[in-house]
DNA sequence: CGTTCTATTGAATAACGTCAAGGACGGTGG
DNA sequence: CCACCGTCCTTGACGTTATTCAATAGAACG
């Protein structure tokens, strides 16, 4: 683990180069609401796999926003265990959690090499006064954050073990698809079978088994990395994942 | 379950005689904070135990404070195994985690009768535009709603059901403490051992059997739905509970 | 006092974790 | 090119934890 101790600004790209804003997921902004977010913006920086962005007790200073690249936050106990509280992907942005001035209560890790946008903690009351709209998105996201992890809490509570990783499976591969990451069906999937299981809540061996099945059940394959589903239809059911229609989302 | 079809307003007390406000939790509102918060509120209303105030896959065009009386947050599965993701105390804001135009994906009931404060959604934008500082406010809640989240995800994850029981009874009373709902280290919790069950993600036998255990070690006592720990100290060890200064918060 | 929740307990069963041992694969250095 | 390593994946055997089934006892409520 590459601890990252100071953010380097590499270089600055305007937000309305973003290749980010694409996606169709995502919504246009407002030439004013690119401005803004452009001065909030402090610049970007770039890491390598297996960097840690935040660590638990730790104040962080930023906020970011992913440009690319594959992440995970997760909370540890004192003897170990981890748990994956969810994985980040390009789009998301991340660190809201803490308050301005508290330590971080989760760890986030890279799982590949990523760029992120960089954002000042302090200036974000700035931005809530500058712009009503961007403020509403971020709140908005923060929303939709918890509606993620209300539905993987229904998961670990209530669902079967092979339930939990058919929803799992079925809810990564939409979340990547959504941001481009898809190819004829395809998505790298840039974590270990151990990953999966700290975010399962499930031991590595079990975890390995029930993969097993669902590959042999035809639900899923998943080799050199590269998953698919030869029935995203069937896995959707089998996890009770909801095929809801994709809103636009906001960026920042 | 009295489904609640319609929430007609029984009165309305301005928010500057908030009972909620004079608990030292809550971080105190300026005037004209208070003024604007005044003109969002439609009104109150009271319901009685077991009302349902918000339907999974049902719109609400409101959101709410709650004065007074416990409830629940809760999703279910088709086969109807429940899984409550979190208890709701006066203080708590709630609703906010569906969009303006989307259906709920939760559900929520009373336990009590119960008091709320009620808010037209659609005027959430016109407070964001307004006070910039209350926006911060709900966004603020939202995130710490989040870190709530985060931790009980841990728990479901990767504590064992005595952990897991150890603490999340601990984050009960603190947080009935905090809104002065304890007497003499006394809590009075309006759930029974199903409720926590679904709460924990763990059958109502083994529940039964865990919370006996806690008893016989005198980490606990609950009797006749009134709850003391004779040890907090040694409960909140062997849950993981934080017992971290807690932060002033906002209360809309 | 019946009736209906709720709590409690034991026994049988299923789900999941731990332990242990290989196997596949890619990278590295000789 | 090949031996050596480290990481990740895979599998079987076995132990533990939690669930389900079933039955009874207590409380709460008219």
């Amino acid at each position: 683990m590459n601890l990252v101790a100071q953010f380097a600004v590499d270089h600055k790209v305007p937000c309305e180069q973003c290749p980010l804003r694409d996606c169709a997921i995502f919504r246009p902004l407002s030439d004013g609401e690119v401005d803004l977010l452009s001065d909030f913006k402090i610049g970007e920086f770039t890491v390598e796999g297996g960097s840690t962005i935040f660590s638990e007790g730790v104040r962080s200073d930023q906020l970011f926003t992913v440009l690319e690249g594959w992440g995970f936050r997760y909370k540890t106990l004192p003897d170990g265990r981890r748990q994956i509280i969810n994985f980040i992907l390009p789009g998301d942005f991340i660190g809201l959690q803490a308050t301005l001035d508290a330590e971080m209560e989760h760890s986030v890790e890279t799982l590949t090499a990523a760029s992120l946008c960089t954002f000042p903690r302090q200036k974000l009351t700035e931005v809530f006064a500058r712009s009503p709209r961007l403020a509403f998105d971020v709140t908005w996201l923060a929303a939709r954050e918890e509606r993620v992890l209300d539905e993987h809490l229904l998961s670990l509570g209530r669902r079967t073990a092979r339930e939990r990783a058919a929803y799992y499976l079925a809810h990564l591969f939409v979340r990547a698809e959504e941001v481009g990451l898809a190819v004829e069906g395809r998505v790298r999937f840039p974590f270990t079978q151990q990953h999966l299981a700290d975010a399962l809540g499930l031991s590595l061996v079990h975890t390995n088994k029930i993969l097993r099945r669902l590959t042999y059940d035809r639900l899923i394959e998943w080799e050199h990395g590269l998953f698919r589903s030869p029935d995203f239809g069937a896995l959707a059911e089998l996890g009770g994942y909801d095929m809801e229609d994709r809103q636009e989302r906001p960026l920042l």
